[in-house]
DNA sequence: TGTACATCAGTGAACGCGCGTTCACTGATGTAC
DNA sequence: TGTACATCAGTGAACGCGCGTTCACTGATGTAC
């Protein structure tokens, strides 16, 4: 071997984060591999040696954000996965919800800054995407198992606030409105939470 | 006048309902000017007689809906405008989260076709958004507004929820998980209204 | 230890293609007389 | 009423550009001897 095995996976490593920043902000089709290639200082051609064409770039960038930059995110937020309880979901909405995560272009999550590029992607990519939501909803739901029988239903509607009200904002980046919605939206995962731990106690 | 001016009227309506079709189906950047010509059945070169270029179409497109194809829609919801009352909240999360809208390619709001398109998009494309969203949240916040002081958060989470479980719901064709999401939003939709109505008879 | 070799990550020119936009032209039609 | 004309919606070829992908090549480096 001329070069280690660690060195190529190294590069393929900076091609995939330098692409899943230049996505989120930029959306796929506006991210020529050129772009990417110049961003993580190589040249177009190396590209194949990676991958097999872009849209295999594009579903590993999608799945590196949950062991990347959402990882370090998580941390910020003080979530810890191995004891998960219903404060957990709290911290996860407070987070996703945040100012700082509507005002994050290149960090933010990849649901929000892609879904309709997603919606008319290959299969592979909406597998990616949906490993990412199945991620989100499993801890919503472990957390708030204790809360009663709908968790579940919960789980995906809290997901479903979470990124409505983060997707919405988005597109309204000069609008009061933007922050407004994430305000809004926020106060109602409470009530949903809250509502839920009362059913709880009903019983 | 060599020809009247409702013929190139007509034209241009028929351009614009073409090309939202089209984006609804493909995406912004998919939809080629030759494309939404040929569908019109016209050609290339006449598109500049009647817009500036694809932006403007693109904003056109997305304003078509609220009296086009949206009000269609609300006709067929038995939606009233001049007549909003809690029912009419309901009604518009019955159909807005209905199984038909989440089938519907062609004919689906466009905040949920196209939202990572807008986020990218120049400020005319935003304007025309805004003004859906904005029509969406005055629905809600009209309808419910018999229901206590927080009418407007309250409006403005429902409008983030709707989109938010049709935009996640539209990134997974063929799985389960999408029907199951729509069906959560609905139930949560629904508990958060009656939550409200609750805090209005307990005053 | 030193050297010749094989490997393969990375290079950069080239290919074919489709796009948004421009432009000189056409021909159907309303209007002026 | 009939005719000559002006208008302009619609045509289709062309332009310049950027893209995803291919490919022959290079040269640094680990390995075999």
């Amino acid at each position: 071997m001329p070069l280690t095995r660690e060195h190529k996976d190294r590069t393929r490593a900076k091609i995939i984060e330098t692409a899943r920043v230049l996505f989120n902000r930029h959306g796929y089709n506006k991210v020529s591999i050129d772009m990417i290639m110049a961003s993580a200082s190589l040249t177009r051609g190396g590209f194949y040696n990676h991958f097999k064409n872009k849209d295999e770039l594009f579903s590993e960038a999608i799945r590196s954000f949950l062991h990347g930059r959402g990882a370090e995110w998580r941390n910020d937020a003080g979530i810890d996965l191995r004891n998960l309880k219903p404060e957990t979901a709290r911290q996860m909405i407070d987070s996703y919800l945040s100012v700082e995560h509507l005002g994050d272009l290149d960090g933010q999550c990849p649901m929000i800054a892609l879904p309709s590029d997603v919606a008319r992607a290959a299969p592979e990519i909406q597998q990616a995407y949906h490993e990412l939501l199945e991620a989100m909803i499993w801890l919503f739901e472990s957390s708030l198992i204790q809360s009663g029988e709908k968790d579940r239903s919960q789980a995906l509607s809290l997901s479903a606030m979470c990124v409505g009200a983060m997707v919405l904002a988005k597109t309204l980046p000069e609008s009061t409105l933007a922050d407004e919605i994430r305000a809004a939206a926020l106060a109602s995962a409470d009530q949903l939470i809250n509502a839920s731990a009362q059913h709880q106690n009903s019983f």
